[in-house]
DNA sequence: CGGGAGCGCTAAGAATGCGTCAAGATCGGT
DNA sequence: ACCGATCTTGACGCATTCTTAGCGCTCCCG
């Protein structure tokens, strides 16, 4: 199920957009307020955000930057401003795409629609299972086997071995991982890796204490090695 | 430098585009129909398609279908059409973005610049690796490889190596160097950068005596020779 | 010829980061 | 409200990495 966020101090329109992405099967979030905003995409991570200009506390751009700041998930602003100096600062700040109010419903949902449609073809590019020595990870069915069954991981532990697996090979940080699964706010409690990277290892790794696929590079991050 | 293919039957139009971009730096690729654009967009590769509909060949969702086909490259859409049914049935075929004329020339651009944005973040392909003799230096995957075997370097000693490779050729100076890694109050310590070059050197080099790739300027800076 | 500056090299203690275990705290479902 | 699963937090031993010091070398220049 695809989450939208959507923000907005007006009620009357957030109510609207609710009910409309709602009929079509996603999960809306809302926020009234940028400062919300960015907590509401931090904790549940949407897939898709968005963002009405003009809020009443922050500055449009400055809530874009802050998102972008850790977070690449696709922004769709809506903004009753035409001035073509407001869509060229959202744009370079981060948006994606940027819509004027009045806005049609149909294009607005296109519009997300194809948001959504760019981030998880590129995400996925290729092959949704990634394989290791015994082990395939089903990336599509959020699913891991280890010589053919079926291995239990909570949500966290899933987290952390789907954002390894899709840069399979490269090193990933610890911020960006603490970043991505935690949200930006956590970007030093290193300890949460240390647990969970043990944890996984202990039920994926054949020998736990020396691991193959799950690799620590110390001081800058993990790797995952196919 | 980035690469627009702009598909337009408007000769003026055409032009237009065509000298805009070129003065922002961009290599502009020209087609006047949609047959052409197909042919050009698979012969060339473009970065970036900037896609007038109304060609007199082809039905402009058909030509993004036809892009679409085998390639991801980020598509804009120009129409003079406002109606909604169009923009949606151009999003869904696979356009990124929809402009309505007349358009704003920096707005254009502003599109252009987060569609190309988006393309090259997400973009898995073209790892940037510098090669040194028997040395593969994976930027993106902060990995080093000597003979095909990897090298384990602490995480100063990448920062160095990394550093070095990506100014590959030129003269980086130590009190770059030491800002870039230790932090700008470090400006003076060019003892660091002897031990870490040392130990770099015994790491990477085939003789660490005679350095061939770590190349010491004496009294300016290092060096990495490729 | 002598002295100083800059560099290469080694080695030690200090500091940091990692893995591990285990005990609370919190969440979600019944 | 209870219970199991999951997430947070703390403490400890151990290994790696960083920092710092010392010494010999070469080069340049007076």
């Amino acid at each position: 199920m695809t989450r939208v966020l959507v923000v907005d101090d007006d009620p009357q329109i957030l109510r609207a957009l609710k009910i409309n992405l709602a009929a079509r099967g996603y999960t809306v979030l809302t926020a009234p307020d940028g400062t919300r905003a960015l907590h509401v995409a931090a904790h549940d991570h949407p897939d898709v955000i968005v963002l009405d200009l003009g809020l009443p506390d922050l500055d449009g751009a400055d809530v874009i930057t802050g998102l972008r700041g850790w977070s690449t998930t696709p922004i769709i602003v809506l903004s009753a401003r035409t001035d073509s100096g407001d869509k060229v600062e959202a744009l370079d700040a981060g948006a994606d795409d940027y819509v004027t109010k009045p806005f049609g419903m149909d294009e607005l949902l296109a519009r997300l629609r194809a948001a959504v449609r760019r981030a998880t073809t590129h995400a996925v590019a290729g092959e949704p299972v990634v394989h290791a020595g015994a082990l395939d990870i089903d990336l599509a069915g959020k699913q891991v086997t280890r010589d053919g069954v079926v291995v239990h991981l909570t949500p966290t532990e899933w987290g952390i071995l789907e954002l390894l697996a899709r840069h399979h090979g490269r090193l990933v940080t610890q911020r960006q991982l603490l970043a991505e699964i935690w949200g930006p706010h956590y970007r030093n409690e290193t300890h949460y890796l240390r647990v969970y990277l043990a944890q996984l290892r202990r039920k994926l790794e054949p020998d736990a204490s020396h691991p193959r696929h799950l690799i620590t590079e110390p001081g800058m991050g993990y790797r995952f090695q196919p």
